[in-house]
DNA sequence: CAGGCTATGTAACAAAGATCACATACTAAA
DNA sequence: TTTAGTATGTGATCTTTGTTACATAGCCTG
């Protein structure tokens, strides 16, 4: 069952030899949506492969308060937690499973041994650092650079997306906590959006028609 | 010269032999302050590494102002550059000279066999990018989390730091451009921290009390 | 020292977003 | 089918930031 996933998301990006070690030191880890994976301040000692699903990134504020990061998905894998744990330090951000979501779990020492064994790894490695460093700027342009309508709308197209559904279950209040902002932004905002045509609002779902 | 500086910099963690690899291969660059040494845009055919001075790196938006990401000083590399690097893609930011700087440019093939040889060489990418993800987590919290009278304090106290001077050299534009926001805004608050007592407003330049 | 350039101060108004208050609508459970 | 709980809609008001406009101040150069 890990195998046959394994091999579905990651054979071409690792050789045999690699594949066969994950599956012997690495196990399997189901979680269910809305499960939190790993939370701010935990110390990690393995490090999770996205077999399957999607899981979202989140930060906190010194209130207690949320925002998103960004979004992983199958073949991805959290490179701010493989800093953490290649750090020895505890994890600055909280994963949270935004569906039911199959992951392999490697032991870190596992992982530092990996690092010169194998060029596959140490490339997958580099490439995770590089894409969530890409996927952070973008974080930060959003921010930076847009206003909460922009952001609402691409956070519902990201989220359709991940979901492969034009259709999202999410409330109102969910998004807001998702963007660091209030219910009654997020309503209103939805509002004008629905007028422009862009989406379709009902009762605990959102319709997003411009993908 | 440049072997003096190198050494200064990185004997503490790079291994006798990648020192005099570096020395070989290296080529000593000095820019003044003001300087772009990277833009938006170029491919990166050789990596640097900070031997003195400090650097400042920026995002733009797309009707191309700015936005201050952080500061590195001696000992840092820009992780970002080495992402492109190794991603052989263009640079997604601007780097430019906070002070008069040295560097040391490592062409990319090198740091490619480096990262196979040296365990000291591996340890020091990884760690670049994880203190680069750190920064860009705390530019993030700067951004989302606070107004911008508490990033202009913080800014203003960065900006000291890295000059190891309380008295900053600054126009209130230079500021505003660094923030992403409007002189008007910038003059506003610096006059409320002046009140405050938290720092001085000369011509041209501003003492940080509140270090 | 006059004129021009750059830097700073500040008023007035606009826009975005936060906050509070409350009405309405939908849904599940009694 | 009530009713309680959750979700959404919307007005009113405040704060923060952005924008425009203009005054004043410091400094350099002829």
């Amino acid at each position: 069952m890990l195998e046959k996933e394994l091999r579905d998301a990651y054979h071409f990006i690792f050789e045999e030899e690699l594949l066969i070690e994950i599956t012997k030191f690495g196990t399997l880890r189901e979680v269910k949506a809305g499960e939190t994976i790993i939370d701010i301040g935990d110390y990690v000692k393995s490090m999770p492969l996205l077999l399957e699903g999607a899981i979202k990134i989140l930060r906190e504020d010194k209130d207690g308060d949320e925002l998103l990061l960004y979004f992983l998905e199958r073949g991805d894998t959290c490179a701010m937690t493989l800093a953490c744990c290649l750090g020895h330090t505890k994890s600055e951000i909280r994963a949270v499973a935004e569906k039911d979501t199959h992951l392999v779990m490697i032991p870190i020492d596992k992982m530092e041994e990996w690092t010169s064994r194998f060029k596959s790894w140490r490339n997958f490695v580099f490439e995770s650092y590089h894409s969530r460093l890409t996927e952070m700027l973008d974080t930060i342009d959003t921010i930076a650079f847009y206003n909460m309508d922009e952001r609402l709308m691409r956070y519902l197209q990201d989220k359709a997306k991940i979901n492969k559904n034009e259709q999202i279950q999410v409330t109102h209040q969910e998004i807001a906590y998702d963007l660091h902002t209030s219910r009654v932004v997020v309503s209103r905002l939805l509002k004008k959006l629905e007028i422009e045509g862009k989406i379709g609002l009902q009762r605990n779902s959102i319709m997003v028609h411009d993908l």
